[in-house]
DNA sequence: AAGGGGTTTGAAATCGTTTACAATGTCCGC
DNA sequence: GCGGACATTGTAAACGATTTCAAACCCCTT
């Protein structure tokens, strides 16, 4: 149905090996040939058959990119980040949805794999690399966005977890808090990471940290809503809560409305990545923003240095972040805590 | 670097015709035979390469998905409902962001049109199909979602706009509402649509609608702001602020904070579409339900229709909204209206 | 006018599949 | 033991591009 090189070559009345010629601008061909190819490329509205092309050439414009949650406001913007850039590039997008489970991530890497793409962007749902090692045999770059994955040439982009947890959790300290919740994720690297913040926190201002104020549960709202709920329970109640993943604050923050609970008088609140709403609530939230746009340019960005050179040392990029003040921190009820 | 079919076929001993007969599951294969392929696809971790099937078979089971705003919550929900239906059919997903910008979509259409895509779904920036000519000359499914479309063989799924907005209104005319300000979009078809409902709830109750009262801009949170601010400065000032695009609305109450109006008491407030953080606000936001994953999912169903029938006619979609009656609105502050 | 360099063009091989067709093998009844 | 039906296997031709190689052509020098 669509025209290919063959009736292109027939109209123009010359042969295919010319049309490719003139198609990708090679030297060597008469301009008045070029100009009746040409025409006829237009007339027909022929674009050369990707599919057929990949074939012959090896290289395959083509980025694979399988984020955990499309849902999630964090990915989104990563994933905008990795569009724009690799659209600059040339390069198209093959998007798959892992949802946070493993078999299913399993089976898109195969699909990326028999697709062929030049490179693969992953958000890992859990920190082995057992299913990409295929991938990683037939030299397919990886990088690993988000989360950490370790393996021979297997690059990572990541915001410092560590720093920007322990950002929020000086601020709480300096508020005067010492009674500091913390909801985080469990088997997520960024949630181990962030806890490490938190801990470093307490220690850097010669503090016990009570490990037992850190309530873990999976990155989506309801475990959020539960875990919130336990620390509330607590006796003494925290006087401040740090929400270190973003998923997990919708339910975190359904738990103290619910519990009555006002911020910024009763119950301090930080949460982990801006999202466009956190200006919103009432009050608007103090968090740590992530540079999300730039984590998803930086991930194409390392596909494609590899992609160019192959053997090059993995690399491992750290992004800052950084504690925007808003309204639901402020000094701890004397008394409460 | 991959192994092929030809790999496969020396190491077990066979034809590669054969290997393509065991790996695609045909019938009259000797037991036997198909055991040593089956342990060679196994040992080499063969995948067959799914651009040489493309190439070969016309059937490519790739969809193109062009949206218009990956980082709208909206599409992102749509975007969830495509993947989860398409991946189930065993299709892949090609995405793109045409960001609004009609060159971008343009181009990428051409894209998709080169990828060879089985179908595409597009939330057109703009009412004209003549990008998609190519694509429709080809016989390639094209699905519109949320925006309308017209042309043969061109499907639709969208909400039903008109008696979406004629909901809100209602609503807010119930309460005893009459300067109702409507803050919408320009050039495309929702908005259009959706001040048609607005229109047709005030006549419905035999009330006159002024149409002073509807603010148009780009579906952007900065253009809500503008709008919003423009409503707000009326005399005497609209009781009630329909926002009728979801990415408006976070420019919206940010102008009606910063105007310190409170709502419901000073001005309620009805949004389009329903966010997982429309819950969260103070007060929580009435307004809108789409069902977005269902929409998402009607979308590749009727293009697989289509795939499977190409001379349908060409069908469009409504799928229902619903209105959700939350704190943002009350009636209105008697002497003010 | 013949030879030689450089440019322009086309024929044909190739990429990894699927698939039509031909060639073999197997099994059965006579 | 032989022919025929049927099951099994392999050979070779597509698909639509790129790319190598050689043929054809042009122009200039001798």
């Amino acid at each position: 149905m669509a025209p290919t090189n063959k009736d292109v070559a027939r109209r123009a009345g010359v042969s295919i090996a010319t049309v490719s010629r003139v198609v990708n601008q090679l030297p060597n061909v008469r301009p008045a040939l070029r100009r009746r190819v040409l025409r006829a490329v237009k007339e027909l509205n022929y674009e050369p058959s990707r599919t057929a092309q990949r074939l012959r050439v090896k290289r395959s414009h083509v980025l694979g990119v399988i984020v955990s949650d499309i849902q999630n406001p964090f990915f989104t913007s990563v994933v905008r980040g990795i569009e724009d850039t690799a659209y600059q590039h040339g390069y198209s997008l093959v998007l798959c949805n892992s949802d946070e489970d493993t078999a299913k991530e399993k089976l898109y890497i195969d699909v990326m794999r028999a697709e062929g793409v030049a490179g693969l962007i992953v958000a890992p749902t859990r920190q082995t690399n057992t299913h990409l090692r295929a991938l990683l045999q037939q030299h397919i770059p990886v990088v690993a966005i988000d989360r950490v994955l370790h393996g021979k040439h297997l690059d990572n982009v990541m915001v410092d977890n560590v720093e920007g947890a322990r950002q929020a959790v000086i601020h709480l300290l300096e508020l005067g808090h010492r009674r500091i919740g913390m909801v985080s994720t469990r088997f997520i690297s960024t949630g181990t990471e962030r806890q490490q913040g938190y801990l470093n926190a307490f220690q850097e201002r010669g503090l016990r940290a009570d490990r037992r104020l850190i309530a873990l549960g999976a990155p989506k709202p309801e475990s959020g809503y539960a875990c919130t709920r336990e620390l509330l329970n607590r006796e003494p109640r925290p006087t401040a809560i740090f929400v270190a993943n973003n998923m997990m604050l919708v339910g975190a923050l359904s738990a103290i409305r619910e519990a009555g609970l006002r911020a910024p008088h009763e119950i301090s609140i930080v949460g982990f990545d801006d999202l466009p709403w956190a200006p919103l609530l009432e009050p608007p939230l103090t968090t740590i923003a992530q540079p999300t746009y730039e984590l998803g340019k930086c991930a194409v960005e390392l596909a494609l240095k590899r992609i160019a050179s192959p053997d090059r040392a993995a690399e491992q990029v750290r992004l800052k972040t950084g504690l925007i003040v808003r309204g639901s921190t402020g000094a701890p009820k004397m008394g409460a805590a």
